[in-house]
DNA sequence: GCCAACGTTGGC
DNA sequence: GCCAACGTTGGC
């Protein structure tokens, strides 16, 4: 729940299908988002949202990409277990328990589209709404939403406002 | 598979 | 602190 003043912020995740799908967050329901190792992805994460937070859900490296279903940020920042696995592709040995350099939020699902909204849609848009998807070379991982992107994405998805709004 | 764009690393 | 080299991302 947030205040009129206090407004839940929109973020986009993005995911290779081919590795984590948006299938796979509603078949898990709930997913500890880890791996992120870009700062600026992980200040978001760490800092930034807030649970409640909605999430756009983003295929990337595939045939198609595309927007492709709502979560939810379902936690606060955790540190990110995988940076201690020597054993994980993630392992970082600079990184220690006492002061987490990565880290993770939980992320719940919400609605897989029906309609997904391609990137090829979103770059037809008259107005990039300074969506950072948008902005050449873009290369974030995890990215803040313009609420006027994020209505516009879901509008595109064929969702009504009673569908999204948290309550 | 190509390659533009960007982040990180490390020598100096 | 600069910057060239290198690695990665991700659309196409």
């Amino acid at each position: 729940m947030s205040s009129d003043s206090n407004p839940a912020r929109y973020w986009l995740l993005k995911s290779e299908p081919d590795v984590f799908s948006i299938d796979d967050l509603k078949r898990k329901q709930r997913e500890g988002w880890d791996g992120v190792r870009n700062y600026q992805a992980r200040n978001s994460l760490r800092d930034e949202m807030r649970p409640g937070d909605l999430v756009i859900f983003y295929h990337s490296s595939c045939a198609q990409p595309a927007a492709v279903g709502l979560a939810r940020v379902d936690s606060e920042a955790q540190p990110d277990p995988t940076q201690f696995d020597p054993a994980s592709d993630y392992h970082d040995p600079k990184s220690s328990p006492e002061d987490p350099r990565w880290w993770l939020r939980q992320i719940a699902y919400v609605h897989r589209f029906e309609q997904p909204v391609t990137l090829q849609a979103m770059k037809q848009w008259e107005d990039d709404l300074d969506f950072p998807l948008l902005r050449r070379g873009n290369r974030l991982s995890v990215m803040p939403v313009p609420a006027a992107a994020a209505r516009r994405i879901l509008r595109d998805a064929g969702l009504k406002p009673d569908q999204w709004m948290s309550s």
